[in-house]
DNA sequence: TATAATCATTGACATATATCAATGAAGTGT
DNA sequence: ACACTTCATTGATATATGTCAATGATTATA
């Protein structure tokens, strides 16, 4: 555990701000300074615990962090949250419960804000609030594509799928760094881990992929969509 | 098409008004109720369709409705709709658009509001807009739900889940009439029709579950559950 | 450096599930 | 009452996918 809290200057200055706090005015922006902590996670530690109260919103200012399902034996991964994006569980506005857990997959840095906080400014401030649905909104639809792709599509097209959502979305770049796991990319997938590496494989031999160590390049990606849509 | 608009009283008055209602003031349900459609549907009639633009919000009035997504080359049944609840879209904070298609599953009518009222009073009435951010957090809680169901249990399991879902959440008794098809049941449970009927079939057999015409009994509730539970 | 521990890979095998095809049942319109 | 369409059922078969087990590779640790 290094979890040591570590005090930056304040949120008003903050280079890597999430965009939901571009409607909040300076006073707004101060309140949430200052009942906010700053702490770090090694890869592997977890942030919290499927069914544990949750109290805070996190914002992942830095490394990555993944969000999953503990479901019956197996772990299904909704998304990977990247700085600066932040987490915040449907529960906050139910039973104040965890409804998944989340951990970081590489060191990484974050700020919790209590969350009585941000309801208040939900009920204060309507851009902010509808900032917010939006937000939900999106997450909603992405939900909707990962549904989809899961129970409807071969796993050749969920590993697809999911190397698309690395590259385009996550790592942002074609020949990127894979810093999750076989396991991981078979959680985001829901599979094995083995067959999730068998596919890989497949992709390598077929010339759509190489890797490198943890390079992974995308060589036809035109292939690769094709694959993805055709399940 | 048996479309044609049937005027009733009027929101304040209406005795099937959707609970999300409650917060609002006698001058804001009247605001709903000025741009509101009231619609008769038969069974089988699309509501709206994926994809199209979404103006309206529908909260269903009597019947019962299902929306579900038009994946590849089969459907997935997000829900089903009932008396009184709304239909609401993700797409609606986004890009206007529908992401998953809606029809009547029994004879319904349903009322119409313009979205363009339904966001305005979010922005004013902060108690209406955390009611539609609980929704919202509900409907995103069952979709996790649904998404384990779908990929973390096998056939049994996941009718299972959709028998209690039909039982629990839809018709609200045991002994309950089954207005869906087949072929909508293996849409909620993610298989094939045929798969389905077959699971119905071992039920049957094993004194889980009795089918009588269009009357299910579910006769063993703790066995089922204990399906369920073991994927 | 040695050792343990985790992670990645591969093969063999069992099985859950979809697909295809045929048939029966039930409702619908003429 | 009739043909006609849709829906439900069943069986046979192919295959996608998970599980198990073994091994190699990499990383952490003493």
């Amino acid at each position: 555990m290094n979890g040591k809290p570590v005090f930056f200057s304040n949120c008003a200055d903050c280079s890597c701000k999430s965009s939901i706090f571009k409607s909040l005015t300076a006073e707004e922006l101060e309140l949430i300074n200052k009942g906010r902590f700053h702490v770090a996670y090694k890869a592997g530690e977890i942030m919290f615990k499927q069914g544990t109260p949750s109290s805070h919103f996190i914002c992942v200012t830095s490394g990555l962090a993944k969000i999953y399902i503990e479901g019956y034996g197996k772990n299904l991964i909704l998304a990977l949250i990247k700085p600066v994006d932040y987490i915040f569980g449907p529960g906050v506005y139910i039973d104040n419960k965890h409804y998944y857990s989340a951990s970081a997959v590489e060191d990484s840095t974050a700020c919790l804000v209590d969350t009585i906080i941000f309801k208040k400014l939900v009920r204060s401030n309507a851009d902010f609030a509808e900032d917010f649905i939006k937000r939900l909104s999106n997450q909603t639809l992405f939900n909707f594509e990962q549904v989809i792709s899961l129970t409807q599509k071969q796993m050749h097209g969920r590993i697809a799928d999911a190397l698309f959502y690395l590259s385009e979305k996550i790592y942002c770049a074609n020949p990127f760094n894979m810093t999750i796991s076989r396991q991981d990319l078979a959680d985001i997938s829901g599979m094995s881990k083995e067959s999730a590496i068998r596919i890989l494989k497949e992709f390598k031999e077929e010339g759509i992929l190489s890797v490198d160590g943890n390079l992974f390049d995308i060589l036809n990606i035109k292939q690769l969509k094709q694959i993805s849509e055709t399940g």
